[in-house]
DNA sequence: CAAGGCTAGGAAAACCTTTGCTCGCACGAA
DNA sequence: TTCGTGCGAGCAAAGGTTTTCCTAGCCTTG
């Protein structure tokens, strides 16, 4: 019956009402739909002519296989979540387009999650996700601290990205932040500057401490002591910046350079300078974080500045993840990501 | 043979190596499979003391239904394609957020895919998207300016946010930049500035295009002409309204306010004018738009500006995708999504 | 007491593709 | 001529769920 109506229209050659299936372009090539599969999937052995005349009518019929039909059968989904916990955020966007990038390439969807930072909004996504068997998760968030691990998720790889998990036996992949505070700090100390100040956001920040603590340790290294004996915690906005440069300067007269803990804070530093009349990089340099253009770009003068790669940081996340696919398991343990110093006019 | 592995397994009660499916579920319960399938979905008629057995069941075994079975037998996948043309830009996050949040609420996952603007992968992805039987796309991207429709989706339904498609038979929805504005002149005509400056990005966008024109026409409404004679297009930089802000001043020394088409002018502005001494908003009133927190916030002082509600432009897009899924057609048609001011302390 | 109706639950088809196995045929060698 | 070999192609099961149709049993009513 059904089969008589597929005859016709497709004898009459109509634009179908229901999309061709795998038994259509077999009824047109003239095989079995177990041949005109093996032809379409390049498996199996048959004539050539065989296989062209099926192609032939594949493409005739505008075939597109039911991915349903196929993950079923395969048992997996040729797709990973990409949860995110905090809306998507200036840090997670680079993170999420690097690890979509891969993993595009290697013909896997993404299935975007969104959790703004929910338990509830987590758990229910996730039960999305498994329910989807999908291949793999990605999670990635936007401050460097670590976060708990995704509970319940039976077997399914998972790699954490830029924010790594609480649990040392997961895979994660980071940005080097204490690499990156040395980058900048020896490219000052190449410059010639000994009276550094350095000043970020929260102290109960990761990155702010990871940063600040390679910072004065390098400083220590080299003889020195940062500018104003320690290093200056607050919130990671341009306001701080620029009220830290009032502190530093009353504190330390003679300070001839600022590393910054995000470009933000580095953009309100050499405002401050300038209104002060200190130029900037002459009298006094810059060295901000983040690489963020709009800040970084349109501070006066351009920021040097540390780029932390987060796209190549959610395409590594996306190679293990796929590794890990493959393999069943994912290969514990935390990656590094190192990061790059952008030299422009500050510094 | 499987099945005495699966009876085995089951009846230690270990984790089971394979996952439990609903077969597993209905032995449990003495069930059928129909029957715990009617029980769980909560479909069909029969007891309640069996339905609590195979809900227990299904419990014990952490049993989560194969979507792939589920999408294979009901034709369509629960999931629609974002299709984003320009990486995930500052203007189509809050869109794809908007849309996710929305269709989220449906039980409709949402699968991310970004063109990066190169026409072959936008090709690439839109036959992933079909052979996945997406119920929608949504597309969006970095311009107000349109944009081809997406060829050869058959008849998946389409709706174009933020960027509207050419064709106007698509269903778009997008920010209406003239009503905008709107919004912007009417509050500094309301302070009584009678002196106005527009300072814009390129001439060749539409926003910039649309913004400027309806400015010029309720100032002309309200009898006045631009501060300058002319609104100024450059492009969407701080630099350009530093720029244009020592032409407008040589112009028209006389100017009480500008009006500037996003928020990094408007910045431009604010620092050009703070740097000549001149008060903010005192002597010239500042209204950006765009509402972008970093930079809104962080000027000196803290812009009024236009916020185009991006994210209901998203949430829009996902209700009327999800409408078009249910009545098989989209309700062609552009929608516009009405801007709201923020008034802070610079107008 | 009998007949009809209602309900709980079961059987099986359908969704579409993949894949291992089998069958048949043709050709070559003994 | 017969047997073996190999290749081309088809058959059928499997993958897990939903849904329609049916059956069997019970209750109600005449």
């Amino acid at each position: 019956m059904s089969d008589s109506i597929q005859a016709a229209t497709s004898s009459i050659d109509v634009a179908l009402p229901t999309r061709a299936r795998l038994a259509d372009v077999a009824t047109r090539a003239g095989v079995s739909v177990g041949t005109a599969s093996k032809a379409l999937s390049g498996s199996g052995r048959m004539r050539p002519e065989t296989r062209t005349r099926v192609l032939q009518a594949a493409d005739a019929l505008g075939f597109s296989p039911n991915r349903h039909a196929q993950n079923l059968q395969a048992g997996r989904s040729w797709t990973v979540g990409l949860m995110t916990t905090d809306g998507i955020g200036r840090f997670s966007t680079p993170v999420l387009l690097g690890a979509e990038d891969a993993l595009g390439a290697g013909k896997i969807s993404v299935l975007l999650c969104d959790t703004r930072g929910d338990a509830i909004r987590e758990q229910h996504h996730l039960s999305t996700l498994i329910e989807r068997r999908v291949d793999g998760i990605i999670v990635t968030g936007r401050r460097t601290d670590a976060r708990p691990p995704l509970a319940g998720v039976g077997s399914i790889p998972i790699v954490y990205a830029f924010s790594p998990s609480t649990d040392p036996r997961d895979a994660s992949v980071v940005s080097d932040d204490a690499g990156g505070a040395g980058l900048a700090v020896e490219h000052l100390l190449g410059l010639g500057r000994v009276r550094i100040a350095h000043v970020t956001g929260p102290a109960h920040h990761a990155a702010a401490q990871d940063r600040a603590q390679r910072t004065l340790d390098l400083l220590a290294d080299a003889g020195l002591a940062p500018a104003t004996g320690r290093a200056h915690f607050g919130d990671w906005s341009e306001a701080w910046g620029r009220r830290a440069t009032d502190a530093v300067l009353r504190a330390a007269p003679d300070v001839d350079a600022f590393f910054c803990g995000n470009d933000q804070i580095a953009r309100g530093v050499a405002d401050a300078l300038r209104e002060r009349g200190i130029s900037v990089p002459d009298d006094v340099a810059i060295v901000g974080y983040d690489n963020w253009d709009a800040m970084a770009l349109a501070a006066r003068p351009p920021l040097t500045t540390v780029d932390m790669d987060l796209g190549e940081i959610g395409r590594i996340a996306a190679l293990r993840l796929l590794a890990a696919i493959d393999a069943g398991e994912p290969r514990p343990g935390v990656e590094t990501v190192p990061s790059r110093l952008i030299v422009r006019e500050s510094a």
